[in-house]
DNA sequence: AATGAATGAGGTTTCATTCAT
DNA sequence: AATGAATGAAACCTCATTCAT
C-alpha cells in the first residue's frame, strides 16, 4: 500500500493532516449512512471537528466529495497495478480486478451517488486519477485481448461505462437487483 | 398507441385535467433542463400555473417524479405489448424493443436521475406499472429463449437491472460514454 | 326564542338561507374543535358546501367570525330580556343571568379565542348587538343596585370587562383554572 | 433587582449571549407592536440578526414565546420575593405586588396574547418559574389571611386565574375596558 | 489553525381569497 | 347560486458557507 497523501502546496502540520484524514473518514461514513443530503455539520460532528475546520480543508462540499472519489480511484489504480504484477490467465486476472474494485465500491455506496450526481464534473476533477487507473487497466486488457480471451473492440472507457452501470445497481434496491449478478453479466459481455 | 389517461378516483374537471397534463409536461421539461434540483416553482412557472396548483395535484416533489416515472413505464409497457404483436425473429424483436425503450428514456434523461436518486422508493410506487411492463417482456423473452436465440438464464428482472445500467450511462458525460454502445454490449451478451 | 335571521338586503332564497345556517353551524363546530386556525376549507367541508359558497355568504373569515360573535351576543341579549321578566331577588336574577350566559359561552370556547384575537374589532362589528345586550343588562343592574345588593359603582361595561376575564379562563387549562370558580369570584366582586 | 441571566447547559460565547438577548428583546418588541402574527423574519430584522440565528437559539416560535413568558414570570417572582422582605400591612403589600406585576405585564401586552393563545402549553413549559412565583406569593397570602385581611378561601392558583383575567382586559380595547379598574375590583374582592 | 455561531438565499408548503365552470 | 380548482403572497425552515472569537 503506497502512502496516498494528498499533495498540498506546503506539507501540512501533523495535527492538520490528522484532521484531514478524520474529515475524509467522517465524510465517507455519513455519506454512506445518510446519502448525499448529509450536511457538512454532520460530517464535522462525525469527524469530531468544527465546521470551520472542514472548510479549511475542503473549500466546498463538492470538493470534499471530489476528494473521496479521487481516493477511491487511487485504490482502484493501486489494485490494477497489483493485478498487473500477478501471474495467471489474463482474462481471469482482469475479471478478478473488476470484482475486487466493485467490492471496494460497494463499501460506501454513497460515493456511487456522488459519482452519479456529479456526473460530468467528476471527469474534470479526477482527470489525473482516472489516467492513473486507465494506464494499467489498458495494459491488462491488451494482454487478455492478445490471448484471444476478450472482445477485441472493448476499450478502457467501455469498462468505466459498464462499471458505472454496475454502480447504479448498487444504489438501487429493486426486486431482483443484485450487483454481483450484474457484474458477472458485464464480465460475460467482455469475454472472448 | 393508446391514450394513457391517468385513472383517478373521480374524473377531474376538464380544466383540472388540462392543468394536470401541463404540470407533468412542465415538470418533464424543467427536470430535463435543470436536473432534479429544479424547484417546484420552476415547474409551476414552466407549466404556467401557480405553485399552489402544483401542490394540489402532487403533494410532494417525490409524488410528481413518481408520476413521471410511472408514465414512462406505461410507455415502455405499451411498446412491449406492441412488440408482442409483431412478426419476426423473436430475439430481434426483443432487441428492438430495448432500443426503442432506451430512446424513450433518453428523451428526458433527468427522469433517469429520478430513478437513480429515489431508487428504492420508486419500485414501491410503481409496482403496478412495473408488472404491466414485465408481463409482455417476459413473454417476449420466453419466445426468444425457446427459439434458442437468447441466454436461457436471463430474467425480466435482469433486464430492468441491465437497462438501469444503460440509463446510468445516459446521465453521465464521461469520455467515451455512449449509451448506444452500452446497450449493444448488453444485447450481444443476451444473445444465444 | 325569537327568529334571529340575519338581515340581508333582499330576502334570501330558501336554500340559500339553509346554506347560511349550515355554514355558521359548521364554522362554530370547526372553530370549537380546531381553534381559530381552522381553515375556511374545513368550515366548508363541515358545512357540506364548497368554499365559494362560504365566500358568497361571508366576504372574509373575519366577517364569518364576526357573525358567530354577533349570534352569541344575541343569545346573551335574549337571556337578559328573559331575566328582566323574571320574578325574584334582583341580584340573584342577575347572577343567574351571568351564570347562564357563561354556559352559553363555554359551549364553543373557540369563539372566546375569536373574541380575544379580534379584540378591538369586535366592538365595531357588533355595536348594535352589544347595545341590545347592554340595555336589559343595565336595567337588571339598576334594580339590584336600587335594592342595595350590588356595588353602586359597577357599570355594564364593567360586566363586559369582567366576563371577558372569565372567558379567558375558559380558554386556559392551567392548574387550578376553573371558570366556574372565577365566575363566582366575579359575582362576589359585584355584591353589595 | 438581581440579574436574571438564563441558565444554559454550557455558558454561551459572549457574542452568542448578546444575540440571545437581542433576539428576546426584538421578539418582545415586534410581538408588542404587531401581535402574535409577527413573523420570525420580523423578529430577526428587529434584533439585527439573520433568521437562522433566531432558529439556532429558539427552534420554534412557541419556544421563543415560552422563553419570553418565563422571563416575565421570573420578574414576577423577583418582585414577589422583594415584597416578602418589605415591612407593612400584609394585605397592602400583597395588593401592591399585584399592581406592580400588572404594570410589568402591560409593558408588552402582546405576551398576554401569547399566554392566551398558547394557553395550555405554557403552563407545562413554565412549571419551574410558576413555582418560583407561587412560593413567595403563597407566603404573602398566608400572612394577609392570618392577619384577617384577606378572604381565607383564596389560593395562589386563584390569583393566577384572576390575574389572567386582568391580562385579558389589557389586550382588549372595548368601550369602558380599563385594566386598572379590573384589577381594583379583584383586589377589593380579595379583601377581608 | 480550530471553533462554532451567524448568515441569508433559497426551498417547501400553507391558505385566504378569486374565478372559471 | 354553487362549486371547487387555481392563485400566489407570505410563512416557515434548512443548510452551505462565512466570519468573529
Amino acid at each position: 500500500m503506497t502512502t496516498t497523501v494528498t499533495e498540498h502546496r506546503r506539507p501540512l502540520r501533523a495535527d492538520a493532516r490528522r484532521n484531514h484524514e478524520r474529515i475524509l473518514e467522517g465524510a465517507r461514513a455519513v455519506f454512506a449512512e445518510y446519502g448525499l443530503e448529509a450536511q457538512i455539520d454532520d460530517v464535522a460532528r462525525r469527524a469530531g471537528v468544527g465546521v470551520g475546520t472542514v472548510y479549511r480543508h475542503f473549500p466546498t462540499k463538492e470538493a470534499l466529495l471530489g476528494e473521496l472519489v479521487r481516493r477511491k480511484l487511487r485504490v482502484f489504480a493501486e489494485n490494477a497495478r497489483e493485478a498487473l504484477a500477478r501471474e495467471g490467465q489474463p482474462f481471469g486476472v482482469f475479471a478478478d480486478l473488476l470484482r475486487r474494485n466493485a467490492e471496494v465500491c460497494v463499501a460506501d455506496a454513497a460515493i456511487q451517488h456522488a459519482l452519479m450526481a456529479f456526473g460530468q464534473h467528476i471527469s474534470m476533477h479526477a482527470q489525473v486519477e482516472l489516467e492513473e487507473l486507465n494506464k494499467p487497466t489498458a495494459e491488462l486488457m491488451a494482454r487478455a485481448q492478445r490471448a484471444g480471451a476478450m472482445r477485441p473492440d472493448v476499450t478502457v472507457d467501455d469498462i468505466s461505462m459498464l462499471m458505472c452501470g454496475v454502480s447504479a445497481t448498487m444504489t438501487q434496491t429493486g426486486p431482483g437487483f443484485d450487483w454481483h449478478r450484474h457484474l458477472e453479466f458485464v464480465i460475460d459481455m467482455l469475454r472472448r
